[in-house]
DNA sequence: TTGAAAGCGCTACCAG
DNA sequence: CTGGTAGCGCTTTCAA
């Protein structure tokens, strides 16, 4: 039914091995057969099958993404830069939801190197290491993405979370808030623990303080439990008048909660998110956050597994922290 | 490096055969002998190779899934619910955004015939369709999901759009608007379409009427082509008093435009959108909506590629039509 | 039960 | 330049 080396060698009346140098230009095919060759290809629209390619130690030009949940949109942007940036040099990504649960990680990594991927890129958080240091020794390249895999030697191209935090803070400080308080993301996630430090030390240095207190952590639902721990921050009689909130759907949550309290934002209480999905830009008030580059962290992720990134020292430049930046929009304001 | 059916042979002291019989659990082999391969396999933690049992004839465990852009939410719920019902028979997913040109199309679908999955679902526009034909000719099996593809004979899963656009001007009328108008999609786009031609329908049967210059289409950046096409809706003197959206990215350009002109949401003007994406639960106010039912779709998908939908009668039940549901939010009212 | 052997489609080495 | 050939890792007869 479909056409192999063989039936594309004896149309054109050569050896199978003379048709793999064209495919391949590799080799020394006089242009004439060349060109026949070629025809004869176009004629049965021949493709090289890629399985059996792999099979002779070529590549699969497939690469794995391992990310929480395709779904949530700051995935879903990076999955989309991921596949630019592969696409570019011919691969395909497979896509690998985990939901943050270590087995279904690692059910993907087994599977992933089953099909002999070219690389995995990791943007979710791994309990069990052991499966990623096996296919680390077995050489499977590995980078991290917008997450860091600590004590594990991979490639990795994240941003500068601290940062992020204190750029929030500079902000709220700038506007003249004193007081503050912080939803985050499951104490577990290094991202969110960055962030808040940056936040707690940008904060430090204006003379203010963040009691442990004031940080509320979700786990699964994000914008539900945003909302409730918003609620239970901004009912408290000194309530803060701005809230830092460590990605976009907590900071959802806590608009819900703002109005389902009638606090007006950004009069009342200023929300700040951080991510700048597309979720930020259709809320109302539109969001104030802290953007990543995710186009940027995808195309260099890809890069590094590729190795394409030619470090300017030939040494082994593994790691690329990018810069985050705040986006201003309606949801903070001065202190009421 | 890595561990082969032969590395397991020798070390158990059998032949490939065997070893191969043990994985697959098919011809006759003596407990004992099972047993002892296991444990080899175990201890070497041997992985076969999916490449080579591919090569053999067997499945390459991989589906593609071709959609306008995985960054969009609605297209990444799709995704989601395609990966996890992929994931439950063993299959992952390769993702191709095409951005609806074709040509992206075109490249995906030849890198997928190369990479020979055992399906594609297609979700896109796709121009061209003879390359769809040549691979349907090559026994490819190929669905379509949440988009019709006319004049090729595909299995089918999607939504009834002409019962949703119903749905949508039902609710609208039974709330007392008089006077609407649409944002739709690209004009190309047949479940757009349906939309309107139900919405029409519908309005007729209320003595209702939908003027074509009520119809405006916009193409590619949803959420500003909406907005413009909305605001220019609204500021016309006898400007309408709902907006029927044919997608919630459109529903937001609408919302925003109606911020913009200092109308309320929905006291001035109702805005109903389609898909009930996260986004319309996000907005402020939430957007009421018509639901695609995403999970399901994706699984019927996926179970149609795979065959396994096991059809009532053993014909070929090929096209499958899921009932849109209205979801009632706050953005929607009584007109003014 | 078990294993030898013939491919699957393609690459790469090597002799002509 | 060109083609024969030995694999790559696995499945599947077919004899033994």
């Amino acid at each position: 039914m479909k056409a192999t080396i063989y039936d594309v060698a004896r149309e054109a009346g050569v050896s199978i091995a003379a048709v793999s140098q064209v495919i391949n230009g590799k080799g020394k095919i006089s242009e004439e057969r060349r060109a026949a060759i070629f025809s004869v290809m176009e004629k049965l629209s021949y493709k090289p099958s890629v399985i059996a390619a792999a099979l002779t130690g070529k590549k699969t030009f497939t690469l794995g993404l391992l990310v929480p949940d395709i779904s949530n949109p700051f995935f879903a942007e990076i999955a989309r830069a991921v596949e630019d940036q592969g696409n570019i040099h011919g691969y395909s990504i497979v896509i690998c939801s985990t939901d943050n649960r270590d087995e279904r990680g690692e059910n993907y990594l087994s599977l992933l190197e089953q099909k002999r991927v070219d690389g995995i890129i990791i943007g979710t958080g791994m309990g069990g290491k052991e499966m990623l240091e096996k296919l680390l020794a077995k050489s499977v390249p590995i980078a991290a993405i917008a997450r860091e895999m600590p004590g594990l030697d991979v490639d990795t191209v994240v941003i500068d979370d601290y940062e992020g935090g204190r750029l929030a803070a500079r902000h709220l400080i700038e506007l003249g808030h004193k007081r503050m308080a912080v939803l985050s993301e499951s104490a577990k996630i290094p991202s969110s623990q960055e962030r808040i430090r940056g936040f707690r030390d940008e904060l430090a240095e204006a003379g203010l303080e963040l009691p442990e207190a004031s940080v509320k952590a979700s786990e699964r639902d994000l914008v539900k439990d945003g909302k409730r721990n918003a609620f239970a921050l901004l009912e408290t009689g000194e309530r803060p008048t701005a809230l830092f909130c460590c990605n976009d759907l907590l900071a959802i949550g806590a608009l819900q909660a703002a109005k389902d309290l009638s606090l007006r934002v950004p009069d009342e209480v200023s929300i700040i998110g951080f991510d700048n999905t597309i979720l930020a830009t259709v809320t109302d008030p539109a969001l104030t956050t802290i953007a990543q580059p995710t186009d940027k962290l995808g195309q260099l992720a890809v890069d590094l597994i590729l190795g394409k990134h030619e470090p300017a020292q030939p040494g082994t430049l593994k790691r690329v922290v990018l810069q985050p930046e705040l986006i201003v929009r309606q949801s903070t304001g001065r202190p009421f």
